[in-house]
DNA sequence: AATAGACTTGAAACCGGTTTCAGGAACATT
DNA sequence: AATGTTCCTGAAACCGGTTTCAAGTCTATT
């Protein structure tokens, strides 16, 4: 069924019809009944790829998810993105192309086939930038082709738009809460440094250990290469356990990371939030139920799935906007993983009488 | 940058060009090398809304999630089935277009437009068969227009294609398996029960209480609609608390639910698995680092994933299939939370001496 | 040397839409 | 009544590829 079957079917041209499909030229009212009549009757809708390089335009954006695609999935914040890209975009009325895989292969060949009208991407990496830089030498820019949002930001990308998580500010402020509460042996566990937000993420632990009079200790500052998060909250709980001075409160990357760490810690006798505290980040929905509940930051991906499909969608209609790099600051939720040393008591979350926005 | 200017630009005409892009005819190797060297200078790629009108194929692939859009994402099985997608259409060159709605209204959208060649849909729910039923009877099936091939089976939707979790058989292995252990008084926690694949458990259940003569309790089969998995748990736990007589285990439909039913048990001073055992479903990482550790069932999504991409990728080349129907079995990981009644003993996963396979 | 056959190549048609352009009908203006 | 507008419609060109078809060149065969 095409658009010349339809046209014949009502005795008019195809000009006809697509002035009724698209509705941008008027048609008289008794003919574009009649269309309507036969579309519906014959269940017509119009082929994409046809309507898509006569417009120039695919109505399509891409999603560039730069991640191993061999190791398991476990991001809660970038699924919650994906979905706020995919409730703007359903909004919108437009389709989404999803590539799991590194973006250096992904990025050329989605630009070049002219598949999307843009692309977003999620989950960069320290050397990621050289991807962009050489199409930019080579006067190939792919930006100039097809517009790129990216989901992190740091200084290497600063020439490109962004919607991304202030991990640098928010880190900052957590050391200055913690420190609020009697905390100054503070330990680190970070997975895949190599992302660039765990690198914006530890220049905000510094800059805050520096401001507060903090000693960084190396050794309280673990570093677990690659993404196997499993294995992370296991070593870090074998590590730490076999340190003889600990720190007092243990900070993770990841809720994942901070629940395995807290399991294999209670399986070894330890009282948390009383010998140690600790505290994540993302806010995964179990971490309000686990026992201890985990204290953790809030991070907001699909308000920043929502914006950055709003942005993109901008971009794409070369709209001026007001500001290329957007920041999503993110929310602390105390519960009972963190102890208060100046008081003793853990913020009681499972028992507290009223009702807070995180009870559940 | 199109195919006449690379014609133009090497001294060819447009046909030849397409020739050595499809390589579908033979060229003379010189004509060939020159083509080649201006389309790398140029670093041209063919559009691809061109090719699809023209060869009438898009190598796109749609996936549907059958979610409500505006809750959560936390299924873990279906991201790592997304993940299998990936991978093998990857593989394949082929690419992927995902819609996050109701199947109702998107498939017939996505089927119509021609922008896939297949589509794979995953999480049916009771009622979902009418759609598909529709169309036939206004023989405007959309499996003639493109093939479909479902996540999900259950009898409502024998007469399409599915790679599934054989979860009635699970279910009843399982229920076996407790009995075996001495369990006689079984609790079940069931989220949203209109969900497929819960209801072909609870078939498996039922099957199972009645051949190995357990009593089904009505009291002990909480259902808890929706998809609000957060307080599910809560409630489950709260509800199981004020009963008077226990079951001595509770199979849940999940890993997350089960983790924050356990959570809430744990706040009210409840010893598990000693007071009660706790078994969940899908192996979602952090259940092996929760204290206790959590005893569950393993649903390979990645599998399924990649499966159900190779077996809609055969449909679409019309090959006859061997099998039209898939079910992929279970494994039981046997952890902590699971108490046998007639030795007393957990399975001590965290202490266990030898490395199983899941010990991580 | 003539002819058949194999191998390459270009022109043109086609895929299914949108849009420009020009012409005809209906209406308003003088 | 003649002319100018406005409104609507169809023919044809176009988007950027692939493929059929016919023709040309080159080699092999007789």
């Amino acid at each position: 069924m095409t658009i010349s079957d339809i046209a014949k079917l009502t005795g008019v041209s195809k000009s006809t019809v697509s002035r009724v499909l698209t509705g941008n030229t008027p048609v008289r009212e008794e003919l574009k009944n009649r269309v309507l009549k036969v579309i519906k009757k014959y269940n017509y809708s119009p082929n994409l790829a046809a309507r898509s390089l006569s417009l120039k335009k695919t109505n399509t954006i891409g999603v560039i998810l730069n991640l191993d695609p061999n190791y398991h999935f476990r991001d809660y914040v970038s699924m919650e993105t994906l979905r706020g890209i995919s409730v703007k975009a359903t909004e919108f009325e437009i389709r989404l192309s999803i590539a799991i895989g590194p973006v250096a292969a992904i990025l050329p060949r989605l630009a070049g086939e002219r598949s999307v009208d843009g692309i977003i991407v999620m989950g960069l990496r320290e050397g990621d930038e050289k991807t962009f830089n050489t199409m930019h030498k080579n006067s190939m820019s792919i930006t100039d082709k097809v517009p790129v949002l990216l989901l992190n930001y740091s200084d290497e990308f600063k020439d490109y738009p962004s919607v991304a998580f202030s991990h640098e500010e928010d880190a900052y402020s957590l050391i200055k809460y913690l420190t609020a509460k009697g905390h100054r042996r503070i330990g680190i566990i970070e997975c895949s440094p190599e992302l660039v937000y765990i690198k914006n993420r530890k220049r905000g632990f510094l800059r805050a250990f520096n401001d507060f009079n903090l000693q960084f200790k190396q050794e309280w500052d673990i570093q677990i290469e690659g993404i196997n998060e499993d294995t992370a909250g296991k070593e870090a709980a074998e590590y730490f356990l076999s340190l003889k001075e600990k720190p007092s409160v243990v900070v993770s990357s990841s809720d994942n990371i901070a629940i395995s760490f807290m399991g294999r810690l209670l399986a070894s006798g330890v009282k948390i939030p009383y010998d140690v505290s600790v505290v994540g980040m993302d806010d995964i929905p179990i971490s309000k139920y686990v026992h201890p509940a985990l204290t953790t930051e809030v991070l907001d991906g699909f308000s920043r799935g929502k914006k950055a499909c709003e942005m993109l969608c901008s971009l794409i209609r070369s709209e001026k906007l007001k500001d290329s790099r957007i920041f999503i600051r993110s929310a602390f939720v105390e519960r009972d993983s963190l102890v208060d040393l100046k008081t003793g008591e853990k913020a009681n979350y499972f028992l507290r009488k009223k009702s807070g926005p995180f009870t559940g």
